[in-house]
DNA sequence: TACTCCCCTAGTCTTTCGCATAGGTGCTTT
DNA sequence: AAAGCACCTATGCGAAAGACTAGGGGAGTA
């Protein structure tokens, strides 16, 4: 998977003395993660289910070098989890990992102060290697992660960039007026592409549309 | 966790000669798990990342005795995607792994003729287990999950029996009219408690409400 | 050039939604 | 007994949504 990273500081490439911390109401993930990269080589990883856990673990078992952040998780509100994480002093340095979050998530993770954005579609050795990367320092962000990907989701690959932009406002329940406003368009013209984003995602309304576009991930 | 089992066959608890295969597009849970899964004992473990891919594999490496299919995958539409892995036989048995799914999914799955239902809350331990019970011909489904678990979703509690109702309705596209023949009501009353609904919930409209419903994870 | 596709606008029409007000039942709590 | 709540129904009305037809402009391609 292609990366960009950006210095950060001067830190050596590590040896094996990373404190992890791993914070992931998942189990499954949480658990076979940190037994992969205990196996990789890393010996002092701690795990927590919930960001209120993680964050009284940070407070009484010192700072960690790096704390991955589960985006979906009880507590995280989106993306105030990450401030709170940070603000704490959990960890030098916190990443985000998601599993199919909004498209934009990793951009704003990054500009509220995450040193990374991992997320779970990558292989477990390319988290290793991203993980590595973090602990040296670097910003770890996926190029598919970069721009306002919507594009690479099948669903929305046969929307038009109009389609989909009426498609983000019907997931926030907005009306075709507001969406109108919003876009610089005539009422009209949003009515229409409602009606052919209905035709394309072979919904029956609006709101079959919306559960659709967010059952894909989308948004 | 606790679980709940019923006997389909006489097999052993074998040793270790299983055969599994794993689809899930999540590359870091497939790789961590199959790790997990292998240190555990588990040496025949394979890995696909999208349904058509396991499909694929099913018919060109034979039978396996167990398929741990993720419900959030390309292809899968749902549990259609149970469906045609079953009638593929690319398994023996196939259990669904899920991160989030709707509460139903559980029952459905099983209804469908799957052996399992995984959420990725689990330890991965448990896991281990759950896997080694279903290849003895068991089915296993945490009690979580077994019945209409709507109830223990903080947003769902204050809502009604009935409004819960009509919040399914909402979640499936219907119109008012749809869902008051579904329910044996008139319209009106439908649209007494979209509107509450929509209080409830600090939403704008029924769009609104029915994505913020999803996005709990209710439906 | 002609064809296709995306995009925007316009007008008209029917249906649906959303809000308000008012009244009824049944069950439970005080 | 009274109060409260969940539930159902009824009328009415304005706003929004949805379906239809009918344009025009621009970009790209055969």
């Amino acid at each position: 998977m292609e990366t960009v990273g950006f210095n950060r500081s001067h830190l050596r490439i590590s040896g094996l003395e990373m404190r992890i911390l791993i914070a992931d109401d998942h189990g499954l993930v949480r658990d076979t993660l940190a037994a992969y990269l205990k196996n990789a080589g890393e010996k002092d990883v701690h795990l927590a289910s919930t960001l209120q856990e993680a964050l009284d673990i940070g407070q009484a078992e010192g700072p960690f070098d790096l704390l991955l952040l589960d985006y979906n998780m009880p507590g995280m509100l989106g993306l105030t989890g990450l401030e709170q994480a940070i603000d704490a002093g959990v960890a030098k340095g916190v990443a985000i990992l998601s599993g199919n979050a909004p498209p934009n998530v990793a951009q704003d993770a990054i500009e509220q102060g995450a040193i990374g954005y991992l997320p779970k579609t990558m292989t477990a050795q390319s988290l290793v290697n991203a993980v590595r990367f973090m602990a040296a320092g670097e910003t770890y962000v996926p190029v598919s992660h970069l721009a306002g990907q919507v594009d690479d989701n099948p669903l929305a690959q046969q929307l038009s960039r109009r389609e989909a932009e009426v498609l983000n406002g019907l997931c926030r329940g907005l009306a075709n007026k507001e969406i109108a406003r919003e876009l610089n368009l005539q009422e009209v013209t949003i009515k229409l592409h409602v009606r052919t984003l209905c035709r394309k995602l072979d919904a029956k309304n609006r709101t079959h549309a919306a559960m659709i576009a967010k059952e894909a991930g989308l948004f």
